[in-house]
DNA sequence: TATTATACTGTATATATATTCAGTATTTAT
DNA sequence: ATAAATACTGAATATATATACAGTATAATA
């Protein structure tokens, strides 16, 4: 990246408060309105020189075709809106809107994993997993689980979060990171479970 | 806002879509070539249900003049990065670039109170309180302390991560959440001390 | 039952826009 | 001393693009 001069830093800046204000790239007229060139061609010479610098990328034969290199909105960090559920009692799909008690904003490549939605945990039942009442676990649905991933589980109508253990092919220990809780065994053939996804990370605001 | 149907979901999506990919919007003609439309109307039809339902705003007579309302770009939530900080030994300056282990992209909003960095927490001191062993703590700067706030303090040259809990006008104690680790005792008239600041949140990654 | 909204194809066109060419002038490298 | 980069004006133009108009068809409302 080599250096910028002073008038095609404005060019750059104005084309990002031009993004910043209507959500799309300016024309060439455009820029000369905004700095008071009076030929179009100013404006041309100005974005060569930034393609040439990397500062932009220029789409050729495209109308407005300028995006600025390096900038969030064109790299890969998108940032998304996440679901906040509730340990959802009586079985009803979790990602039901009227389950859904807010949202948060935050980059999809926030945690190792990606994931779905934020679950507010009730109880301590994983306390000695450093999972308190009211943390937000983030949670990816899926059904590939290991021995020792925290998982959210749903057994009958109940959902709950525990420390995943095959014990063998049709048996399955939920268990809680907690003295005062007790262990889960599931028998697959005899009870109504289902793995909602898995625990991928955390979060806390206190 | 009204509902939108599955069509204009389609294309509302498809906007976005060209958005991250290029950085700008797209013509009627490309909406076309990506939903397989063969008559630029089709685009046009579905773009001007889209603005009277409220979901996009377009800039007549414009060239890719579309915008998606309360998109993230153009809304008043702005995404910053915040350096990640190792609990730093030897008393250096905690902000000091050689101590940045990396850097964390979040909303400014993201807690309920602003913050400055994320601290990466080293050992179990605090495991009662549900902070384990390289979460990260989202340490706001300040001296505004209050009896059970969550400090971050400097003794002597060790940085540490306690309960904080005012005893007297000279004398301060911080405890840890942890039957292993005992308390600390502090007389201001004595040591070396320094509150650097407070968590107001917490981040794991796992 | 008539009307409105949805969901398209297909053609046409005014204009918005990128882009080239011809100049002028100043500053910076080689 | 010459070339190259910067920094413009001004005019011309091919085309990219929005947008209107003419149809067809189906589903949803009133």
């Amino acid at each position: 990246m080599k250096e910028i001069t002073t008038q095609q830093q404005r060019v750059l800046d104005c084309i990002q408060v031009y993004l910043n204000k209507t959500g799309f790239p300016p024309t060439r007229a455009d820029i000369c309105k905004e700095l008071g060139f009076k030929s179009p061609n100013s404006a041309e010479t100005h974005l060569r020189a930034l393609e040439k610098k990397g500062f932009i990328s220029i789409e050729s034969g495209t109308s407005r075709g300028i995006s600025i290199i390096g900038s969030s909105s064109s790299s890969a960090e998108i940032h998304d809106e996440y679901p906040v559920i509730g340990l959802v009692a009586a079985g009803s799909p979790t990602l039901a809107t009227e389950n859904i008690e807010n949202k948060i904003n935050c980059p999809n490549n926030f945690f190792d994993s990606q994931f779905d939605y934020f679950l507010k945990v009730k109880g301590l039942s994983m306390k000695d997993a450093g999972i308190m009442e009211d943390d937000l676990v983030a949670v990816k649905k899926t059904s590939e689980i290991k021995n020792g991933d925290i998982v959210i589980a749903r057994i009958d109508d109940e959902v709950t979060i525990k420390y995943f253990k095959r014990k063998s092919e049709k048996v399955i220990e939920l268990e809680a990171a907690n003295e005062d809780y007790k262990n889960i065994i599931i028998d697959l053939e005899v009870e109504d479970f289902a793995i909602e996804g898995k625990s991928v990370g955390l979060l806390r605001k206190n």
